[in-house]
DNA sequence: AACTGTAGCAACCGCATGAAC
DNA sequence: TGTTCATGCGGTTGCTACAGT
């Protein structure tokens, strides 16, 4: 039996919101809220429109405070550390961002902020050729990696190793992103993740409901960097090894925008996990075992697996075990 | 002026998830 | 416990504006 359309497809408006519309919705939402129903909410206001395309609309579009184009060099940081780190979140990402919404960021990312590092990457690689030719990287080349784990491992190189306009980032944790402090009161707002796109060339034998294990809780603030049952629930062992890719669970908070500039210091909370998937074979998640037990006595981190604390207690998560490639 | 290519963006589509029943 | 359905998310599409030829 398949799913039951969410609207009468023939009868609904489709393309371009007119003003008149927008009034309508923006009106109505002002006045009753969504009454929790999207499905319902154009019937009651007389809209011709799809309750998912009235939830777009007010989402990326009516709501206030949002903000349109005109991205800082600090939300440039932003995105392009936590796409390192997470991958295409964008709502969490967006959740970062005051007053961005995940579909503008998502174009943003799409159209500009991608060409323009890996643009510049680009130009790098050219030169780095002229040099580096007799070095060939099985390992990593480009065949065997996702397009977003290569782009992810370029815009990482391209920070770790060149000059750019984001190293400054890098070295100053005053612009790290940090997570909503209100989580520290309601740690069980949870927001799930799965990155769908990691797991999109995983062998058919993985399972990614089972054999994860939690890399991470870190409690910060004035906690340790780890704690104890964290150390615990690591055991790592050689046995594991993530031919490709990876999950997260990061528990956050969901849809309260933090206002990144006026952020206190007060306690906040950064659960992070990862659900690693586990197949025989390569060396490499040894190697990414190594540099996560690193993480759990040093704050120096390798290229692989960084994270980062910052002097007030902010953590920071950069993994690219979704890097997919095969030691030889 | 007409055509073509491209960038930017709004909106749509399909899937995953979780709540309600 | 299984099914249905609303919601949220990320990928993709399609339209518009603009630049280049």
């Amino acid at each position: 039996m398949g799913r039951a359309p969410c609207c009468d497809k023939a009868n609904v408006k489709k393309g371009p919101w007119s003003p008149e519309e927008d009034v309508k919705l923006k009106d109505y939402i002002d006045k009753y809220g969504t009454g929790g129903n999207w499905i319902a909410l154009p019937q009651k206001i007389g809209l011709k429109r799809c309750g998912k395309s009235c939830r777009l609309r007010w989402l990326n579009y009516l709501r206030p405070n949002i903000k349109h184009g005109g991205f800082s060099d600090e939300e440039d940081s932003i995105i392009l550390s936590l796409y390192i780190s997470i991958g295409s979140r964008w709502s969490i990402i967006a959740a970062q961002l005051p007053g961005r919404t995940d579909n503008d960021i998502k174009n943003y990312w799409n159209t500009k902020l991608k060409k323009k590092l890996l643009g510049r990457q680009k130009q790098m690689n050219r030169q780095d050729s002229i040099t580096d030719s007799n070095e060939n990287n099985n390992n990593k080349s480009p065949q065997n990696m996702s397009s977003s784990a290569m782009e992810r491992l370029q815009l990482h190189m391209q920070l770790q190793n060149l000059q750019s306009p984001f190293s400054s980032f890098y070295n100053n944790p005053i612009l790290w992103p940090k997570l909503h402090p209100l989580l520290q009161s309601n740690p069980d707002q949870t927001l799930k993740l799965a990155s769908q796109e990691s797991f999109h060339s995983l062998g058919p034998n993985v399972d990614r409901q089972n054999n994860h294990m939690k890399l991470a809780e870190i409690n910060n603030g004035v906690s340790p960097l780890y704690s104890e049952n964290v150390e615990q629930s690591l055991n790592p062992t050689q046995d594991f090894q993530p031919n490709f890719g990876f999950s997260q669970d990061l528990r956050l908070d969901n849809h309260h925008n933090m206002d990144l500039m006026n952020r206190g210091g007060s306690k906040e909370l950064f659960q992070v996990g990862n659900e690693f998937e586990l197949t025989n074979g390569s060396s490499w998640w040894s190697e990414e075992v190594e540099l996560e037990r690193k993480t759990t006595s040093s704050s120096s981190w390798g290229s692989a697996s960084v994270l980062d604390q910052t002097s007030e207690g902010m953590v920071m998560l950069q993994d690219y075990a979704q890097m997919s490639y095969h030691s030889v």
